[in-house]
DNA sequence: AGTCTATTCGCAACTTAGTTGCAAATAAAA
DNA sequence: TTTTATTTGCAACTAAGTTGCGAATAGACT
C-alpha cells in the first residue's frame, strides 16, 4: 500500500463522508489495487493478519457502494464481486469480460461500448452495463 | 399451461436430449409463460401443488441450462434468475431492464443493441450480455 | 403387456455467502 | 480531556443452493 494509495483512500472516505478508520482505510486500498472485481473473501485474504472482520468488510462495502465510491461488479457463484467506481460514467459502467476458459473477470476499462438510447418503449433507461465473455490474452493461445 | 406451450415443452426436451418427465414438463412450461426470468421459488409458487421438490426443479434448470436451452439471466440478491434462451442469437442475448423504483426486471426482446468488435487487445470476445437500469412505464409517471 | 436398467426424483441433511443484535471500542466534536 | 454518536467484532442466524442415497420411473427390449 503505497502513501499515493493511502492518499486516494483518504479522498475516497471524505468524498463519502465516512470516517477515516483504520478498517475503511484497508479495505479501500485492497480495492484500489486490485485489477479486477474481488469478493469479500479476497479482500481479507490480501490484507492477512491485518483484515477486520468478515461483517466490518461487508459493511465497509455496502457503505462505499451506497455513496457511490464503489460498484457492486456483479453476483457471481452467489457472490458479490466489488470494485471502485473508476472509470464509470453516470449513465454507463466499463465493460466486465469473463474468460470461459479460465474464470477471470477483468475489467476494460478502454473499451468504447456505444449508449443505447435513453428511452425505449416507455422504459426510461438512466444507466447501461455490459457483459463479455469470451477466452482472455492468456486463453486464446 | 396450453396444448402450444405443453408442445414447446416436449420440443425443448427433445432438443436438449433429455427424458421426457412430468417435473421437466411442469418446469419447461412455467418458463415459457413467464415473461421475465423467473426463480426456482417463483417457479415452484406458480406451478402449486403440482409442483416438483425443489432439488429437482433446480437440476432440471442446471440440465437445461447445460443443453442451451435455458439461460440463467443474472444473480441478483444470491439467486439466480432463469428464461428460456428464446430471442438469444448465439453471439448476444437479449437486454435485461431492471426498474431502480420497483425492482422489476423485464426482458427487452425487441431491443437493438449494436455488437462489439470481436476482438479487443487479445481478448477474444464470443458473447455480449447488456444490463439496463432505470425506470419502467409504470414507475415513469 | 411385462421385464429390465439407466436415469431421474424426492427427502433430509449439509454448505456457505451474507445478515442481524448487541456489547465493547473508538473517531472526532466539544 | 471528556463526551457521544459511530463503528467494530463476535456469535448466532438466515436462506439459496448442493449433495448423498434409496425409491420411483421413462423408455428400450422382449
Amino acid at each position: 500500500m503505497s502513501p499515493a494509495q493511502e492518499q486516494a483512500a483518504r479522498t475516497l472516505l471524505e468524498t463519502a463522508s465516512l470516517r477515516r478508520t483504520r478498517p475503511r482505510l484497508l479495505v479501500l486500498q485492497s480495492l484500489l489495487q486490485a485489477s479486477y472485481p474481488v469478493t469479500q473473501e479476497q479482500i481479507a485474504e490480501q490484507l492477512g493478519d491485518k483484515s477486520p472482520n468478515k461483517v466490518t468488510i461487508y459493511r465497509t462495502l455496502e457503505a462505499l457502494c451506497t455513496a457511490g465510491v464503489v460498484h457492486k461488479a456483479f453476483l457471481q457463484d452467489r457472490t458479490w464481486h466489488f470494485e471502485p467506481a473508476h472509470n464509470c460514467s453516470e449513465h454507463q459502467c466499463h465493460p466486465h469480460f469473463t474468460c470461459i476458459a479460465c474464470g477471470q473477470t477483468t475489467c476494460l476499462m478502454d473499451m468504447q461500448v456505444p449508449a443505447v438510447k435513453s428511452t425505449h418503449n416507455g422504459y426510461t433507461i438512466h444507466r447501461q452495463r455490459m457483459q463479455l465473455e469470451g477466452l482472455c490474452p492468456n486463453c486464446s493461445c
